[in-house]
RNA sequence: GGUCGUUUAGCUCAGCGGUAGAGCGUUCGGUUCACAUCCGAAAGGCCGGUGGUUCGAGUCCACCAACGACCACCA
C-alpha cells in the first residue's frame, strides 16, 4: 500500500463492480425502504446543491445493510419553462429564435439537449458514488410519464376540479406565458407615485387618486373610495371623468380602499390590477385591457396604442402635465413583481388559462388542500425539521387556485381538443376528425407534483414497484421546494392514490460559499461538485458535506473544510496500513487488557449512537462522532497502545477497524470499500462491504 | 404587514438542562518506528442583550437588538 490515499485509484473501480454485481437494485424482503431522487432539471450540470443527494445516499446504504429491500430511484426532470428559457439562450448565441424552428423542431432540439445533459449529469451522480438503482431510470417527459400524467388530468377535470376560465393571470411578457404565483418574485423598488387630478362631472372640483402605473389609467372604469369615508360620502354614486380619453368613471364605495393611503381615492383598472379586478367583481364594471400581451398597448389605448408600456407612461405624463392634472409626485416604496426565470417586470393580465381548484371538494369528496393540510396534521407525513411544518401550515391555508397552463412549447402537452364549441378530455386524442388539441403545456410541477407514483410505475404497464414501494419512505430535499414541489407531491399523491406520497419529508439548506454568501458565478465562488471530488474524492465531498451541518440550516461550504475530510480519507487510509500491511506474523490471545475493554466500550457506544442518528436524521452529529472515535480514540490511543504489543491487540484492531469501516460506509462508500476488502478474508462475512450488514 | 431562522473560540459551524466542542487558522516542540494530508502541547469563549423558570441554562420562557430568509392584493 502507497503511503497516501489515492482516490484516483479507488473511485470508479468500485462503483462500476457495485453497479455490474446489480447492488443498486432493492433485494426482496419483507420491509420496503424507498426514496425517489428529486429529479435534477435536464438543463445544465449539477451544481454543489446536488451533492446534497448524499443524505439520500447514506439512508440508502444504511437500510441496504440493515437488510430492507431498499429503493433509491434516479430520474431528470424536464423543467418546462426553465429549460425552454436556457435552450432559447442557446438558439439565441446562434442568431436565432424559437418561431423561426417552429414548435416540432424546437422540440426535437429541446429534447436532444436534455438527453445530453441527462447523461452527463448520471455520469457525475455516478462519480460521487450515489447507489441509485439505474435499471429503473425515469425522465419526466417520458411517454409513459405523459400518459399517466394525463390520466391525473382526466381525473381531476371529471371531479370537477380542473377548469378553465378568463382568470387574472401573471404574464410574463418576455417568456410569453402565464405564471403561476409562485413563479412569480416579488422585489422591493422604490418609484414614482402620481397623484392625478380627475375632474368630476358637472363639477369644477377633482377627485384626486394616486398611481405608480400611470399607463394603465386607459383602463379605468371606475373610481374607488372607502364606504366609511366621510371626505368623500357625497361623492359615491356621482362620477368622474378620466383625463385623455374623456371616458365617465363611477365613483363607487368598496370597503378594500384604505382611507388612510395617498388620497383614499384609488383608479380602478380591473384588467390590469388584481385587486381591481376584484373590485371590477364586485361592482360589475367593464374591464378594458390596454396593455396587449406583448406589453404594447392595444388598440382601446387610442392615440397611445401600440407603444411600449413604458413609453406610454411618459407620453401620457407628459400629456396630463399639459393639461395640469398632475397634483404631485412622491417617491414611494412597492414591490414588483418579476419573472422568477427571467426577471421581467410580470403584467397583471386577464386570460383563458386552464385552473386547478385546490380548495375545491370534488364529486368524488376529495379537497386538495384540505387533505394534504390534514394528512401533515395528523402525523401521516412528517416534516424535518418541524418549523416547517408551520410553515407549510401557513402556505396550505391562503392557497389560491393554480394556474397549470403554460403557453410554452416545451412540456406535456395539455390533454384536451377541441372542435367547434365542443371539449374533449382523455387520455388519447378522440376519434373522428376534427378535433385540434390544446395547444398550451402543464406547468412542470403539474407533473413533477406527481413524481412520487408516476416513477414508480403508477397507470402504466409495468406497475409492480408502485405496489412495492409506494408510499416512499422519505423525500429529502431542499427546503426551497416546499411549495414549489413538496406541498404539491401531497396534495397530488393523496388525491390520485389514496395515500401519503411519503412518510417524512427531510428537508435540508441550501448550500453557500465560506463565507455565508450564495455561490453564484458573477462572484467565482462556485464550488463544481466534480471539480472538488477530482482533487480531494468524492468521499472527502460527501463528508464535507454533512459533518457538523444541522438540517433544515443552510451550510457553508470551502474548500478548506473538504481538505479536512480529504485528510481523513488518509488518516484511514494509514490506519488500514498499520493494520493490514503491517501485520504481525504471529497472533496472541486477545488477554482483554484495560485499554482492549475500553475501545471496545467505546466502539459499542458509537455503534449505537451512529444507529440512532442515521435512524433520527441527525447525520451531521453522527458524522462528526464518527470522524472523532476513528481519529481520535482509535488511532491516538488504542492503535498508539498497541505498537509495543501488536500480537496480543491485531485482533482487536482488525475487529474494531473492521467495524468502523462499515460504520463509515454510508458516508464515504469508497474508502471503506477499497480498505474493506483488503481486510483478511476471514473476518469478512459477504463479497462488498455494501452488502454486508449492519453492525449490531 | 405577517411568519420563521440565525447570533457560541480569529474564520465557518455543531451542541439545545448537569463542570464549554469540531474543522480550518494561530503559537511552541517533534525527521527511524502507519500517516507532515502527521504527532504532542498550548493560546483563544461572562455561548447577542435584559429579565424570568430551575438545586442548576448556550441549552426552557418573555422581551429587546442586529443580520438573514420566506410569505403577503395596500393603489
Amino acid at each position: 500500500m502507497d503511503k497516501v490515499y489515492d482516490h484516483k485509484h479507488v473511485e470508479s473501480k468500485w462503483y462500476s463492480f457495485w453497479e455490474k454485481k446489480g447492488f443498486f437494485s432493492p433485494k426482496k424482503t419483507k420491509k420496503y425502504f424507498s426514496i425517489i431522487l428529486p429529479p435534477p432539471n435536464a438543463n445544465g450540470k449539477l451544481h454543489i446543491g446536488h451533492a446534497m443527494y448524499v443524505i439520500e445516499d447514506i439512508m440508502v446504504r444504511y437500510h441496504r445493510a440493515r437488510g430492507d429491500s431498499t429503493l433509491w430511484l434516479p430520474g431528470a426532470d424536464h423543467a418546462g419553462i426553465l429549460t425552454q428559457v436556457v435552450y432559447e439562450r442557446v438558439l439565441e448565441k446562434k442568431g436565432k429564435t424559437r418561431h423561426e424552428l417552429g414548435r416540432e423542431e424546437f422540440f426535437k432540439q429541446t429534447y436532444k439537449f436534455t438527453q445530453e445533459n441527462k447523461k452527463h449529469m448520471y455520469t457525475q451522480l455516478r462519480a460521487m458514488g450515489f447507489s441509485l438503482d439505474w435499471s429503473r431510470e425515469k425522465f419526466t417527459l417520458n411517454p409513459d410519464i405523459s400518459r399517466a400524467v394525463y390520466q391525473t388530468f382526466k381525473l381531476l377535470y371529471d371531479d370537477g376540479l380542473i377548469y378553465r376560465g378568463d382568470r387574472m393571470i401573471n404574464w410574463c411578457p418576455r417568456c410569453g406565458t402565464v405564471l403561476s404565483d409562485l413563479e412569480v418574485n416579488h422585489k422591493e423598488k422604490e418609484a414614482n407615485l402620481w397623484y392625478i387630478k380627475y375632474p368630476i362631472k358637472n363639477s369644477k372640483k377633482f377627485v384626486i387618486v394616486a398611481t405608480t402605473r400611470p399607463e394603465t389609467m386607459l383602463g379605468d372604469t371606475a373610481v374607488a373610495v372607502n364606504p366609511g369615508d366621510a371626505k368623500y360620502k357625497d361623492l359615491v354614486g356621482e362620477a368622474a371623468i378620466l383625463p385623455l380619453l374623456n371616458r365617465e368613471l363611477p365613483i363607487i364605495a368598496d370597503s378594500f380602499v384604505d382611507p388612510e393611503f395617498g388620497t383614499g381615492a384609488v383608479k380602478v383598472t380591473p384588467a390590469h390590477d388584481p385587486n381591481d379586478y376584484e373590485i371590477g367583481e364586485r361592482h360589475s364594471l367593464p374591464k378594458i385591457g390596454v396593455i396587449g400581451m406583448d406589453d404594447k398597448m392595444t388598440t382601446l389605448a387610442g392615440k397611445y396604442s401600440s407603444l411600449d408600456k413604458y413609453a406610454a407612461r411618459k407620453q401620457i405624463l407628459a400629456d396630463l402635465e399639459n393639461q395640469d392634472l398632475v397634483d404631485r409626485v412622491e417617491r414611494h416604496k412597492y414591490s414588483i413583481g418579476v419573472c422568477e426565470r427571467c426577471d421581467t417586470v410580470v403584467e397583471p393580465q386577464i386570460s383563458k388559462q386552464w385552473f386547478v381548484a385546490v380548495n375545491k371538494t370534488g364529486r368524488s369528496g376529495k379537497n386538495l388542500a384540505k387533505n394534504a393540510l390534514e394528512a401533515v396534521r395528523t402525523g401521516n407525513i412528517t416534516i424535518i425539521p418541524k418549523r416547517f411544518e408551520k410553515i407549510y401550515y401557513h402556505w396550505m391555508e391562503n392557497l389560491h387556485d393554480w394556474c397549470i397552463s403554460r403557453q410554452l412549447w416545451w412540456g406535456h402537452q395539455i390533454p384536451v381538443w377541441y372542435k367547434g364549441s365542443e371539449v374533449h378530455v382523455s387520455v388519447e386524442p378522440p376519434k373522428g376528425s376534427g378535433w385540434k388539441q390544446d395547444t398550451d403545456t402543464l406547468d412542470t410541477w403539474f407533473s413533477s407534483g406527481q413524481w412520487t407514483f408516476t416513477a414508480l410505475g403508477w397507470g402504466q404497464k409495468n406497475f409492480r414497484d408502485f405496489e412495492k414501494f409506494y408510499p416512499t419512505t422519505v423525500m429529502e430535499t431542499g427546503y426551497d421546494i416546499l411549495f414549489f414541489w413538496v406541498a404539491r407531491m401531497i396534495m397530488l399523491g393523496l388525491y390520485v392514490t389514496d395515500k401519503v406520497p411519503f412518510e417524512t419529508v427531510y428537508l435540508h439548506g441550501l448550500v453557500r460559499d465560506e463565507r455565508g454568501q450564495k455561490m453564484s458565478k458573477s462572484k467565482n465562488n462556485v464550488l463544481d461538485p466534480l471539480d472538488v471530488a477530482k482533487k480531494y474524492g468524492a468521499d472527502a465531498v460527501r463528508m464535507a458535506l454533512v459533518f457538523g451541518t444541522g438540517s433544515g440550516n443552510d451550510t457553508n461550504l470551502g474548500e478548506s473544510k473538504i481538505r479536512g475530510m480529504r485528510n481523513f480519507t488518509n488518516k484511514l487510509w494509514n490506519i488500514g496500513r498499520f493494520i493490514i500491511d503491517m501485520a504481525p506474523e504471529k497472533r496472541a490471545k486477545t488477554k482483554g487488557s484495560e485499554e482492549d475493554k475500553k475501545i471496545l466500550k467505546e466502539l459499542a457506544g458509537i455503534k449505537s449512537v451512529v444507529t440512532h442518528g442515521i435512524e433520527n436524521y441527525n447525520f451531521g452529529i453522527v458524522s462528526e462522532l464518527l470522524y472523532n472515535f476513528i481519529w481520535h480514540e482509535f488511532a491516538d490511543n488504542y492503535i498508539e497502545y498497541s505498537k509495543t504489543r501488536r500480537e496480543e491487540t491485531q485482533e482487536t484492531l482488525e475487529k474494531v477497524f473492521e467495524e468502523s469501516l462499515r460504520l463509515l460506509h454510508p458516508f464515504m462508500p469508497f474508502i471503506t470499500e477499497e480498505l474493506w476488502q483488503r481486510l483478511p478474508q476471514a473476518i469478512r462475512k459477504a463479497n462488498s462491504i455494501m452488502v454486508s450488514d449492519w453492525p449490531e
